[in-house]
DNA sequence: ACAAGTACTTTGCATTACAAGGTAATCGTT
DNA sequence: AACGATTACCTTGTAATGCAAAGTACTTGT
């Protein structure tokens, strides 16, 4: 298990949400949303990008036109749609809230520091527990 | 695609650390892991945690011993390893990196408000733009 | 013409959450 | 002591999805 895969199955989750945004900003074409998300330290790859912008267009998120660059060929400009804008919007909530669970979660009392060494060693050398409340006996 | 598949997905990456988050707090065993999970709105199901402990366990980061509870059936009371509670201190980096990110991203002007009635339609009626910094030559 | 560059698309694979079902130990009641 | 209920642990198959890699197509420059 490394620390990489563990960054992108947390990435995973809010691509969606972030290619949003991103369309939200203003009409733009995959290689400039590519660009944006890496500059904001979201890297995404091609092959995850377009299949993601086709259900989004499937599902009404956005839309797109086809457009003549200065060179090369013809890009397809994507767009928010206004249901796209209300749901981005019940995206960002949820987010959110996640934030908020993961930090509490992450706030519980001995998952806060960095290991220090002289600690008294934590792992399995703890007393028979006193059961507290959910052993309804 | 709705709203609440969205959020499973979002989650999905973060279960991980919380798990192991939940496990540095103190000694438990899976149950209590879901019902403390549940508690601050971040559900998981067995047939999710089980596998991820064996794959915390067999990673090195968590370990476990059995214990007879007061009833029923022992259990496996879990613990985090001095590897697990410094991987924690990078998951929980990495965390923070990526709410950082997220937020940069929603924060992009026009995803910011909510559709307001009587905004100019933003679809697709945007005159064919300038390009900026991209288009060399 | 042809090579290079740019943009869009598709296929197969790996990971992982979950639903659903299964095994086993203990407890309470009869 | 037998049996159902409860509790805990485990496994299998499915679906979603990011990605690597390869493919198609249009445009430009030589």
């Amino acid at each position: 298990m490394d620390l990489e895969n563990a960054k992108a199955q947390m990435r995973k989750g809010v691509l969606e949400m972030c290619v949003l945004a991103v369309v939200a900003e203003r009409e733009t074409y995959p290689p400039e949303i590519i660009e944006r998300l890496e500059s904001v330290n979201l890297p995404m790859k091609e092959g995850t990008l377009y299949p993601l912008l086709v259900r989004l267009k499937s599902d009404g998120l956005v839309d797109y036109v086809w457009r003549e660059g200065i060179k090369g060929p013809p890009r397809k400009y994507f767009a928010i749609t206004e249901d796209g804008r209300a749901f981005l919007g019940e995206l960002a909530a949820s987010w959110r809230e996640l934030v908020s669970a993961v930090d509490r979660t992450l706030a519980l009392p001995s998952s806060r520091q960095a290991p220090s060494p002289g600690d008294p060693p934590p792992l399995l050398h703890i007393e028979p527990q006193q059961p507290f409340d959910d052993e309804r006996s």
